[in-house]
DNA sequence: CTAAGGTTTCAGTAATTTCTGAAAGTTTAG
DNA sequence: CTAAACTTTCAGAAATTACTGAAACCTTAG
């Protein structure tokens, strides 16, 4: 399986992303591999067209399924697993946000949780939680629209967008559409 | 300088995040000393309060005022430098957005671009395109709407959380109200 | 049951990233 | 100008993370 030259690129780009984005350049490469190949690959064709070891491509593969970002994929004839982008690229970008909030975020609001709940110790413990707490409703106000966001799907994302003036219309529009309601 | 357990347990934990989220470890540390603590810190009590080199705390230093999340303060009487937060909050949490942007979002679009204006080598690379195109709106999509929110300010993204599932109502809405405009 | 075709695990090694501390650099008081 | 106070740089050491490949482990055909 020889990859054209565009693949190439692509591929290696994004294995250079790769840690940029929570995994490492194999895993990168080879979920570029796999969702932009349109066949089916085995595990085999993936370390032989990116020169790496088969063990380090089970290990990729391994965590890509754990982020849900590729599934395996059975053919009936054969003895191996294939694999195959587990969804279309809206969805592969939502898990990755998904899993990178897991990552990122969450541990973070749980700890301020606790540590709004010690009771502080001098004046200034109580501003520092003052901070905390701070800290912990913006993560949250942002968790929850970007959650909002991946609800919406792409093509209201896209009328949204077009919408021009952006989110502050939206408030607007708000107003005129539902001034009885106050939410 | 010694901090109560509350601002070592907090400063302890986005030490552990900072890869996550961008940078090393005591780069994360020093952040959270600096925007915990009211009172400018020097380079030195900030070495001595989390025991690292004076070296690691410089660079830490040059880091975090390369992403604007630091600033120099300059007490009159005083040869040394002090450092205190570069805003609010909610800026310093633009200030990583952005910048994280820039290093995961802005070299895979431009890279993309490029390679839509690559001539296909087949009929293979056409679909590679197609994909590789699908990927940049998206990310195009993802990147607009989320300067969006950075120039909402807290309290807009505050009333726009509390919309909640009521965003896509209002798209609807929209349509049948303003059918005739496009925008 | 056995062997063939395939996958996973993991100890050890390689590569990368981070940290230290001594030396070089900068600034200002006198 | 010189010395003192402070900061930055950077070569090498330490710590961490990623990769290899051989051995152990499935699974199924016969």
């Amino acid at each position: 399986m020889n990859m054209s030259s565009l693949v190439t690129s692509a591929v290696m780009h994004f294995g250079e992303m790769g840690n940029r984005w929570g995994f490492n350049r194999t895993v990168g490469q080879i979920l570029a591999l796999i969702v932009l190949h349109e066949e089916p690959l085995s595990a085999q064709e993936i370390a032989d067209a990116l020169s790496i070891s088969r063990g380090n491509t089970s290990m990729g593969l391994k965590e890509l399924q754990s982020w849900q970002l590729i599934k395996q994929h059975h053919v009936p004839g054969e003895r191996k697993e294939f694999f195959v982008p587990a969804g279309t690229i809206w969805v592969l970008a939502n898990r990755v946000f998904e899993e990178r909030r897991k990552r990122e975020i969450d541990p973070t609001m749980s700890l301020l949780r606790d540590l709004m709940m010690d009771t502080p110790n001098g004046e200034k413990d109580i501003a520092v939680q003052a901070r905390l707490n701070e800290i912990h409703d913006l993560l949250e106000s942002v968790t929850a629209w970007s959650q909002e966001l991946q609800n919406l799907g792409p093509e209201k994302l896209d009328t949204l967008m077009k919408l021009g003036a952006g989110v502050g219309r939206i408030l607007e529009l708000k107003d005129k559409l539902l001034p009885a309601k106050s939410n």
